[in-house]
RNA sequence: GGGCGGUUAGCUCAGUUGGAAGAGCAUUCGGUUUACACCCGAAAGGUCACAAGUUCGAGCCUUGUACCGCCCACCA
């Protein structure tokens, strides 16, 4: 008979991390079949950028993940975690360019293909930066089917979606007023733009009038060079105080040009004078008043960021150093009247930082309206259903009020515009294909679009192009849709919205019927991570420190669904120390066990003369069972996390394994049975402990991975034993307690006598009499009809047991005296409030029969309790 | 300007059908007791932001107030 392998004394977190991923991955257990005759679970992953390295948020997203796929894996489902890459246009092109700029190149000097082929290069080295650290936080994905959103399969999706969007009028492309980032040199979306609150100035300007009643007006104005470019001047239909410029005119300063006046009721008569300078060509509002009154579009700064042509004598500045050059003129010319502080809000690039410029451009739309509202119907109807559910308010907000989508943006890197414009008759050819000739006069002379198309256009396909749409694949019918999708609120818009609208139009159905939005991981000063913050850290390093485990068991523990939460060093300590309790736990339970000890079955466990202790830890444990699997069920990792953690240290290590120590041997079964099932509960929270531990107890089939998630239907859990225990439980911590308020030294052994009035619990409590003596140091155990009149501190339990320790060593008789007047007091107050409610008429005839009782039943312990203390009290004089 | 969320023990946070206020860390006291000092045992600590209301009963439901945070929005 050989004894199992002893485990080394401390636990070597890395070199057991180390070790499992590439055993789990070979092996193929995180593959999904799609001939598999089992129920489907399938999430895809949120693609993280191929730029990115992995950040704590991306952690905590993943341990969700992770958490509730392997859980799936290992109830039997044919489980799909689908992985993958966005090829993230912008960010990934800015830091090519930027190692580019190094070499002292631009990407003009390269030329288009050249500098594709460089991102190409640079994708293939470090791409896949962020999948191997997925492999380190033990993301369990199905990496033979992981994808890049610029894969061949994708991109063929991409361009059959953009061909049929166009050709059912969805997409079009039209001048617009778009929002133009100077650094980037593109267009973007309105998602695109942050507002960033600035202390901005406001300044007012006159502007002369020509016959009206007077000789000028003043307007207030945030972005002075815009002027340039104004067209009119603009007041409310309803302003008396303007009245008398029907007729009149103005001139623009320093420019001259000639401006009507306009009525419009955009105008806010309280702000600023109540007159507005219009600059269709730089402004939204302005736009919008330009095209209900027919006004020129002025064009004064162009895609630098410069003033253009247009701008007279500001031409060729840019657009900064033009507003301090007008404001010094208008100051000279005595037409600046004053400057006011102003804090408003400016539109800023998402990427770059750099002040977005809202600029007149040729650009492609998504008419987004009919999509929206299927999307917004299937929410309605609960075919998707977002979990907190408030988040499907904000969700609605967007949609209701969506506008059209830029969609191109003139980049290099992403999917270039399927989109060709003949030489010949000027018209568009739209094709899936690179066309040969022009599809309205035949002529060869084509000229493919420059841009590319926005990085999330790709993205909202991704659950379906990824599984090889839009052909009808194995793959499609076996894991479309999919059952849940889990992501951060900060891309709700971008990308969730967007994947509802995509799915709906294009397969007929929603994507996910799930939408878990997690919380936001924030620092010790309660701040959004970010790396303009610079408070982002890398995940990996905290890994190395903590242990992967405990920091995923971390991630579960805080992530209450709807709440942020706040990663600490404590919470991080307690949970390593947590991984060290299991493992020490193990190293004890394991001494018992050997080689040829097999696993027990539950029906054995049930034919066995189990002890007290051993049926409480089965009870225990199916209840730990039961609770966990429901928490998990509703994606409450963090009660699930909370109460493996209750069960194992709390209940397992701290009572179970004390009270077995009486009889390890005959308690083995047990020990193997309850440890081991703890160890599959646990597992998709702390992977690689698990499995480390579960390969050295009694166990069945390969892996941990592959095991069956502990079930229950509650047939170990006993009310009985569970109340029994907790008595036993009670009397000792009593006793410990009244030994240390007694400073009575911990190697001496005192006596005990309890006073029960039930006879049965007596004899209960004598038949485990040994449990009290072990855990409490009892030497002499006696249970009495009667309290002795003996000068001995005596303490109340509950069910009516009183017990008492006979005095030994030295003590303060005043602390004790002042401890138990404090806890007569407490229990006088609880008194007074149960006799208060329970002489209400009206609280007894309205609440349920069983509330009531229950008061009953406490006001009478209390009065018990209130007796003791009394006794007690009396005794110390 | 709208919308959402938060305010519970010194700190970080749980608390789902309204029915005796919880955890982890920190604190105090005592401990090496045949797995563990990343440990064991015991304890202390709360007008659940404030006000009003509904109810026999409110941390939980309603309304309002204050402060904090986030998101959206065309007040120049």
């Amino acid at each position: 008979m050989s004894t199992r392998t002893e485990l080394p004394k401390t636990y070597d977190f890395k070199q057991t991390e180390a070790r499992w991923y590439e055993y789990w991955e070979s092996n193929g257990y995180f593959s999904a079949d799609a001939s598999s005759t089992a129920p489907p679970f399938v999430i895809v992953m949120p693609p993280p950028n191929v730029t990115g390295s992995l950040h704590m948020g991306h952690m905590l997203n993943n341990t969700v993940h992770d958490v509730i796929v392997r859980r799936k894996r290992m109830q039997g489902y044919n489980t799909l975690w689908l992985p993958g890459t966005d090829h993230a246009g912008i960010a990934t092109q800015n830091v090519v360019e930027r190692m580019l700029r190094e070499e002292g190149l631009s990407r003009h000097d390269l030329g288009r293909e050249k500098f594709v082929e460089r991102v190409w290069e640079w994708k293939r080295e470090y791409g896949d930066l962020i999948t191997r650290q997925l492999r380190r936080i033990g993301a369990s994905c199905d990496w033979s089917r992981e994808r890049f959103t610029l894969d061949e399969g994708l991109s063929r999706a991409v361009r059959e979606v953009f061909v049929r969007l166009y050709d059912e009028g969805l997409i079009y492309r039209g001048e617009r007023l778009i929002n133009w980032c100077p650094r980037c040199r593109t267009a973007l979306s309105d998602l695109e733009v942050e507002h960033v609150g600035v202390e901005g100035k406001l300044y007012h300007i006159r502007y002369p009038v020509h016959g009206g009643d007077r000789d000028s007006v003043e307007i207030a104005t945030t972005r002075p060079e815009t002027m340039l470019g104004d067209t009119a001047l603009a007041i409310h239909p309803e302003d008396e105080r303007y009245s008398g410029l029907e007729r009149a005119t103005s001139t623009l300063p320093l420019i001259g040009r000639e401006l009507a006046f306009i009525r419009d009721e955009i105008v806010d008569r309280e702000f600023g004078t109540g007159v507005v300078k219009v600059t269709p060509a730089h402004d939204p509002n302005d736009f919008a008043m330009g095209e209900r009154h027919r006004l020129p579009r002025v064009s004064v700064i162009d895609e630098d960021g410069r003033i253009t042509e247009q701008g007279g004598p500001y031409a060729g500045m840019d657009r900064f150093e033009a507003r301090k050059k007008i404001l010094d003129d208008l100051e000279e010319e005595g037409q600046l009247v004053r400057v006011v502080q102003h804090p408003h809000k400016v539109g800023h690039c998402s990427r770059c930082r750099t002040i977005v410029e809202p600029l007149l451009s040729t650009q492609w739309f998504v008419k987004i309206k009919p999509l929206a509202d299927e999307a917004i119907l299937a929410v309605e109807q609960g075919r998707t259903r977002f979990i907190p559910q408030n988040w499907e308010k904000t969700y609605f907000n967007w949609m209701r009020n969506i506008r059209d989508w830029c969609i191109s943006r003139q980049l290099w890197w992403g999917h270039r515009i399927p989109a060709w414009y003949c030489g010949a008759c000027g018209e568009i050819t739209v094709s899936r294909t690179d066309p040969s000739s022009c599809g309205h006069c035949d002529s060869t002379d084509l000229r493919q679009d420059e841009d590319v198309l926005d990085t999330w256009f790709s993205s909202q396909l991704w659950p379906f192009s990824t599984m090889g749409w839009p052909d009808e694949t194995e793959d499609l019918r076996a894991f479309y849709p999919t059952q849940l999708l889990i992501t951060a609120s900060d891309i709700i818009f971008f990308w969730v919205a967007r994947m509802m609208m995509a799915g709906l139009k294009f397969t007929q159905d929603v994507p996910f019927s799930e939408i878990y939005i997690t919380g936001l991981i924030r620092d010790a000063e309660r701040q959004k991570l970010s790396k303009s913050k610079g408070n982002v850290g890398d995940p990996l390093l905290v890994c190395d420190e903590y242990g992967t485990d405990a920091v995923r068991f971390t991630l579960a523990r805080l992530g209450a669904p709807g709440s942020d939460l706040v990663l600490t060093e404590d919470q991080l300590e307690s949970y390593r120390a947590f991984a060290t309790k299991i493992w020490n736990a193990a190293r004890f339970t394991l001494n018992h066990v050997e080689e040829s000890h097999a696993l027990p079955t539950e029906e054995q466990l049930r034919a066995m003369d189990l002890s007290l202790a051993d049926r409480w830890i089965l009870s225990r444990l199916h209840r730990t069972v039961r609770e966990v699997n429901e928490a998990l069920d509703q994606y409450f990792l963090h009660e699930a996390s909370r109460g493996i953690y209750r069960f194992f240290w709390r209940e397992f290590c701290d009572w179970y394994l004390e009270m077995a120590k009486l009889h390890p041997e005959k308690s083995r079964p047990v020990l193997i049975y309850v440890f081991e099932s703890a160890l599959r509960l646990l597992h998709p929270f702390m992977p690689f402990i698990t499995e480390e531990l579960w390969q050295r107890f009694p166990h069945e089939g390969e892996s941990i991975v592959t095991a069956a998630y502990p079930e229950t239907e509650g047939e170990f859990i006993d009310e009985t034993v569970e109340g029994q225990t907790a008595l036993i439980h009670e009397i000792i911590v009593k006793v410990r307690n009244i030994r240390s308020e007694m400073n009575v030294d911990f190697k001496q052994f005192v006596p005990l006598r309890l006073a029960v009035g039930d006879a049965a619990v007596g004899s209960m409590l004598e038949q485990n009499a040994d449990y009290v003596c072990r855990l409490a140091r009892v030497d002499k155990f006696e249970v009495a009809q009667a309290l002795s009149g003996e000068k001995a501190a005596a303490q109340a339990v509950a069910l009516g047991v009183a017990l008492e320790v006979p005095l030994r060593g030295v003590i303060d008789l005043d602390a004790e005296r002042a401890r138990l007047s404090k806890e007569m007091e407490k229990t006088r107050h609880e008194i007074d409030g149960l006799e208060r409610k329970l002489g209400n008429n009206k609280f007894l005839e309205r609440a349920p029969a069983a509330v009531v009782e229950e008061n009953r039943h406490r006001l009478e312990e209390y009065r018990a309790k209130e007796a003791r203390l009394e006794e007690g009290l009396g005794r110390l004089d």
